[in-house]
RNA sequence: GGUUCGGUAGUUCAGUUGGUUAGAAUACGUGCCUGUCACGCACGGGGUCGCGGGUUCGAGUCCCGUCCGGACCGCCA
């Protein structure tokens, strides 16, 4: 037998006990006349001792392991003279009297400790030698945790995990896809699934009610420090539901999730409008963990003779409370945040209410004190108070007003990792103008319903349809969307027309889904959760490479195994495939 | 496609205005040490300064190009 126990669990009470352990030389400490070895494996430490008065031969064996060494010991279980109150094993230790080398190991390129000493890209590189490390494993086992959760609570509520296929057809609608030739149909393509759309809505036309499946999606797009090539997220639909159901019932999945893994109780989960989070935050996923709402003041600040401002589609600002102290250092730090070509802005104006209760800003020359006592008020604005405002299109503005926003809620300490703060997002529109192409695209994507209320102005005003839509949006974080769908034949075509497929172009692309409304579509809808973000955000990161073990870098390729790579000529032949040129 | 930061010992980093033999910590090796647990002490080995070109009497340092990595913008229905 390799093991009788692991090196986690031994205590006093296994005292005298003869045990066999097995795992990886953690260190070694050879203090001449006796030497301990820390023995690793997935559930702990336990110390091994070897002394030179009782064994020499065997202490000289163990003076020679080198760290990574794999080992099998045999042992007695000894109440140590020193004890460690740092680990659970530190009252314990073996007194080893057999010792079996399973495999030698090569010095590994970086410390196999809590705080390495290996940078990242040797790290990606090494990724199993990383995952021996105790960050990254706890980050795994929140990750299966979670998921036990997930299909815990889903199961309960009778869902049934379905799996979908990963070879299917590519579609012109949203994410690039990755595709895969067909060699027994050569010419021709499959693609991997964005998400499972169109399946979990044939499942609800097959009649499985409550669907979920935490499945891997692939998007063939530029990535980010929480965007990866392929990614896993918890896909449920239901049936003979509306919006409220589907948000009551995932509002209890994040709820459960938050007191099973993080032992918090989330009390309510408020609703904003996407209208309204656009208002006061700039954002669709606004982080309300602290307020510092957006306050409009075009029409106390515009037609006074200040061209930025009179010229601006948008004048617009937030109030940092307590900051009049702030420096001009300090503000022209700020000014040069969001002028970053990222953000966008070309300048920022203030206005300083200083604890004296006399107001100071950078534009005093254009407006009376009379006017800077409107601006205060209209922030609700007291001694100590910086307001702090952008001005020009309506879009961009907000946009970098809510980077403002969310670095002076950083500054101030607002945006607190141990505070959880989910919120739905509700009310999107229906679709978005796109400038290139010069056509209406679908925000969510072109199975989301209308509101019942907006259908009429499918007809007159595009732009103002509202979609049964909604996101969970937890600290800032986009973690899950949904919507509820179409499930009526000739709205879906309509939809089509609208996004500009010809009735040709819609039956060849999605003919499946239409004909099979026509089999008695029961009115369904879902959501997804983007499963590595839960994570991560569980996790306290903000990056989900380390929650996922085999993650890829910013450019896509996997540097463990070196991939993507390139194929043999006969594979490129089986497949029909030339190269045009080699790069 | 773009912006930006970085690449120096196994590893993490420092390296002044361009100037002697490129340093520190840690890891590693050897020796000493019987209660360590980040053990300690002493000694030692270890460098194509990412790569290519240029400026210069002289380049880790300045310039150009390129490769690799990180973050971000565009993109991600």
């Amino acid at each position: 037998m390799l093991r009788t126990h692991t090196c986690g669990e031994l205590n006093l009470s296994n005292i005298n006990q003869e045990v066999t352990l097995s795992g990886w030389v953690q260190r070694s400490r050879d203090l001449g006349g006796m030497t301990f070895v820390d023995l690793r494996d997935r559930y702990g430490i336990t110390q091994l001792v070897f002394n030179m008065e009782s064994d020499a031969s065997l202490c000289e064996q163990a003076r020679k392991l080198g760290r990574e060494y794999v080992v099998s010991i045999k042992g007695l279980v000894t109440e140590r003279s020193n004890k460690n109150s740092k680990m659970p094993t530190g009252e314990i230790e073996i007194t080893v009297h057999h010792i079996e080398i399973l495999n030698i190991s090569k010095l590994p390129p970086f410390t196999i400790e809590d705080n390495t000493d290996g940078g990242d890209e040797l790290r990606m590189k090494y990724r199993y030698l990383d995952l021996r490390r105790n960050p990254l494993k706890k980050n795994l086992e929140l990750r299966h945790q979670l998921s036990m959760e997930t299909r815990n609570y889903l199961n309960t509520l009778k869902f049934i995990e379905i799996e979908t296929p990963y070879l299917i057809k590519s579609t012109p609608e949203g994410a690039r896809d990755f595709v895969v030739p067909s060699r027994m149909n050569a010419g021709e393509f499959y693609a991997l699934p964005q998400s499972p759309q169109t399946f979990k809505q044939l499942l609800m036309i097959s009649g499985y009610d409550r669907y979920f499946q935490i499945v891997r999606c692939f998007r063939d797009e530029d990535l980010r420090a929480d965007r990866q090539p392929e990614f896993t997220q918890i896909d449920c639909e239901m049936s003979f539901v509306n919006q409220e159901d589907i948000l009551n019932t995932f509002e209890g999945l994040t709820k459960h999730l938050f007191k099973t893994i993080k032992g918090i109780d989330i009390k309510e989960v408020p609703r904003i409008s996407y209208a309204d989070a656009m208002k006061y935050y700039g954002s669709d996923k606004p982080d309300i963990r602290f307020e510092m709402k957006f306050v409009e003041m075009n029409d106390v600040c515009q037609n006074k003779g200040f061209k930025l401002f009179d010229e601006a589609e948008m004048v617009v600002g937030i109030n940092a409370k307590g900051c009049s102290e702030y420096t001009r250092k300090q503000l022209d730090e700020l000014t040069d945040f969001v002028r970053k070509p990222q953000i966008g802005a070309t300048g920022m104006i203030y206005l300083r209410y200083n604890t004296d209760g006399s107001l100071k800003s950078s534009v005093d020359k254009f407006y009376t004190p009379e006017d800077l006592k409107h601006w205060a008020k209209k922030f609700n604005a007291q001694p100590g108070d910086l307001i702090l405002i952008l001005a020009g299109k309506t879009e961009k503005t907000q946009k970098a007003l809510c980077e403002l926003r969310l670095e002076m809620g950083h500054k101030l300490g607002l945006r607190n990792p141990d505070n959880y703060a989910p919120l739905w997002v509700v009310d999107f529109p229906l679709l978005e103008w796109g400038e290139e192409a010069q056509r209406f695209y679908a925000m969510h994507h072109p199975f989301t319903s209308p509101k019942a209320e907006d259908i009429a102005l499918l007809e007159s005003n595009l732009h103002a349809v509202r979609a049964n839509a909604y996101d969970m949006v937890i600290n800032g974080v986009e973690v899950g969307g949904g919507s509820i769908r179409i499930h009526n034949k000739d709205l879906q075509k309509k939809m089509f027309t609208i996004l500009g497929f010809t009735d040709e172009e819609a039956q060849h692309q999605f003919g499946f889904l239409m004909n099979a409304f026509e089999f008695g579509a029961p009115p369904h809808g879902g959501i997804a959760f983007g499963f590595d973000r839960l994570c991560s955000l569980f996790g306290g990161s903000e990056s989900i490479r380390d929650f996922i073990a085999f993650p890829k870098n910013n450019a896509g390729r996997d540097v463990m195994i070196d991939s993507p790579s390139t194929i043999s000529k006969v594979q490129l032949e089986e497949l029909r495939l030339k190269i045009e040129k080699k790069i």
